[in-house]
DNA sequence: ACCAGTTTCGGGAAAGTTCCCGATAGTTTT
DNA sequence: AAAACTATCGGGAACTTTCCCGAAACTGGT
């Protein structure tokens, strides 16, 4: 017969039901429901154990929070307690755990850096300056790609936030229309910063280059070299880069007292494949053009494969210009003029932006200088 | 005067001693020690309340546990309960707290991956396969570089691992001799895999190519365009890699009858600096020689690089023959001979490795093929 | 009305820290 | 020696979630 776990008899006891699969009895004396405890077998299989601050206290028989005092540096305690404390400490190998930590403060040190593709020069560099200012400031970071697809953009900034980082530092895809997302991100106060491709439209600090002269100084050059009908393969509308660096190129031309082609301008979405089809698309022209500005250096190198294919001579029957200098323009044949910008500088500089952000917000625009690199893409001698 | 705290009389109350900047008071009717309670001003700040399992449960006037087995769609639970509960958490965007989560599981759901560097191709496209796979696996990715130096391996080993990371996905420096700070991982039972620069004297899972059947392909095929005098620009000895390529490179010789000349063969670090200057003294030695195996791709456009600066004739006065095929390989004039391997594959098999790792551990060396891709910079007609 | 059985819910521990505040022992002042 | 004070320590809440298990509220069948 079953005896009662709190009577200890057996005479008032029934059955009571089934409960997950295990028989449930009542003792009708005390009054009291219960089910037979288990085999001791397989309870108790904690695999691995990160030893604990509470191990450390038990070990020293002292309090779990004057081992804290002790590792965090608090003062209200004795020296040779403090001693012992972290002795013990670093004999065990204690690593605080940070879950922990994170979970009471709400601050994980860890910031989330969105961009949209890290194959190229650019984007792996701006990371790179910023990883250098952020672990130095004891952050780690988390980096995501949205791979120039607005949901995934979408779903990388839910990921996350909903991975708590404290801090985000984004550059937006061009399919990138609507910005709600980010507004979800403002509202839960988690500073923001944008660089490169930016959100104007959104009240967070942004980090660009000076794009608008870039592109007039990249311009005026081709003029100046002689080039006249020069056509523009352009970003997409919806990113401020694209606008501006369209505007000091259209600027450099008005100055010049050249026409403006709206045959020459061509909006694209930074694929290889779309450059590739533009870069054919111009050169086949009845009126082709003799020279083009390149929103960046990628799609200046495109162009240039294309026109080799083509057996168009670069520099003589077509000039380019690319924007960004990355490496790879030095080295391909013959080397690019390209605008140069502060790649990394840029990634440190929004980096710094955000650390100062999570102090006091203030909400600014930071430019960053450009300068123009003549090389042989461009120099019609 | 002062009313006891306890007692509420004013007769027995006297100073006690100023702890923390404040007054202290002591009631010798009741034997009470009390200092006067703040004012209210300055309690309660807590600026954003992340909305929690609790305030829906407060909400709804249920349990918190309830609100939990509806949202984990556990079962145990009223189907319009459910609803109601699951209505709400949606209307106040409620979002579970992962690191309360990761408390209580010791399991981040985070998965580290540490590389020397990503300025060129190779870096990133792994981590591109192997996001590929672990986002798709729920998984989030924290990404660290070494730059090449054991110091900064070490310290971030130990900064991801004091993250609590799931999982390591690990590209070693050309510096690491020791590895104790991965078998300081290993016995913490993290699963660890390496790929590309694997530590094979570690018990845990390797990803990398046929380096050697690459290596063999490439100088044979220099031998078959007529070279003879074939140098090897290779890595640094601590690295499998250049173990196996340099293996390859030495049979090919053998098995063609050429003689091995070790002022030909070259260890070096595969920083840029080096590998001009290497290039430069094998291009100046009495007998320079007719063609050179380079370790990778970037060591082999610094080379190329060198001996157009020099004058020297690709590929009629030298030939080159890279490793990886990275993109600008195809793009560089002459385009480069290299050996192609699947680099977003190499991501995706360490990252699926890292996964079944977590399930069932098993150590395992996995090898991915390669295939050489001819180009002009070896055909010598 | 009584009992066995089922469905649904609540209480509370656990995870590892930090931090507030009360408490104790010892020390100096009056 | 009492009063006022300092130095040092412990207790326990809080952070958020999951999960175990006990309990209440039902449903049918006698």
């Amino acid at each position: 017969m079953i005896k009662c776990a709190k009577c200890r008899q057996i005479d008032f006891v029934q059955k009571s039901g089934i409960v997950r699969g295990k028989q449930r009895y009542f003792c009708k004396a005390c009054d009291y429901h219960f089910t037979l405890p288990e085999a001791v077998e397989n309870r108790k299989n904690k695999p691995r154990h990160q030893v604990t601050i509470i191990d450390i206290a038990n070990e020293l028989g002292i309090s779990k929070s004057t081992v804290s005092r002790a590792l965090r540096g608090h003062t209200d305690i004795h020296e040779g307690t403090r001693k012992m404390i972290l002795d013990l400490a670093q004999q065990l190998e204690y690593q605080p755990n940070p879950l922990a930590n994170a979970l009471l403060k709400s601050r994980t040190n860890i910031v989330g850096i969105l961009v949209p593709e890290f194959r190229h020069y650019f984007f792996p560099t701006v990371i790179m300056g910023a990883q250098e200012i952020l672990s130095k400031a004891g952050y780690n970071v988390m980096i995501c790609q949205s791979d120039e697809s607005y949901d995934t953009e979408v779903a990388n900034v839910k990921a996350l936030m909903n991975s708590r980082v404290d801090g985000l530092l984004v550059s937006v895809t061009t399919q990138t229309n609507n910005v709600d997302h980010f507004r979800t991100v403002l509202r839960k106060e988690v500073p923001l910063v944008f660089f490169n491709r930016v959100c104007p439209e959104l009240d967070t600090p942004q980090v660009i280059v000076d794009d608008y002269a870039g592109a007039f100084q990249a311009v005026e050059h081709l003029v100046q070299q002689g080039y006249r009908r020069i056509a523009h393969l352009a970003g997409p509308v919806s990113l401020l880069v694209s606008r501006l660096r369209m505007k000091g190129y259209l600027d450099a031309l008005q100055k010049h007292g050249l026409p403006v082609d709206n045959e020459l301008i061509i909006h694209y979405d930074l694929t290889e494949e779309k450059a590739r089809i533009y870069a054919n698309y111009l050169l086949s022209l009845p009126q082709p053009p003799d020279a083009i500005f390149a929103i960046n250096d990628p799609t200046a190198i495109e162009i240039m494969l294309v026109a080799k294919s083509r057996g168009v001579k670069i520099p003589q029957e077509l000039g380019i210009v690319g924007f960004s200098n990355d490496p790879i323009s030095a080295i391909i044949e013959p080397p690019l003029t390209t605008v140069e910008q502060p790649v990394w500088e840029m990634g440190r500089q929004a980096a710094r932006i955000l650390l100062e952000q999570m102090e006091n917000p203030r909400i600014e625009t930071y430019q960053l200088p450009t300068r123009l690199v003549v090389r042989g893409s461009s120099v019609n001698c």
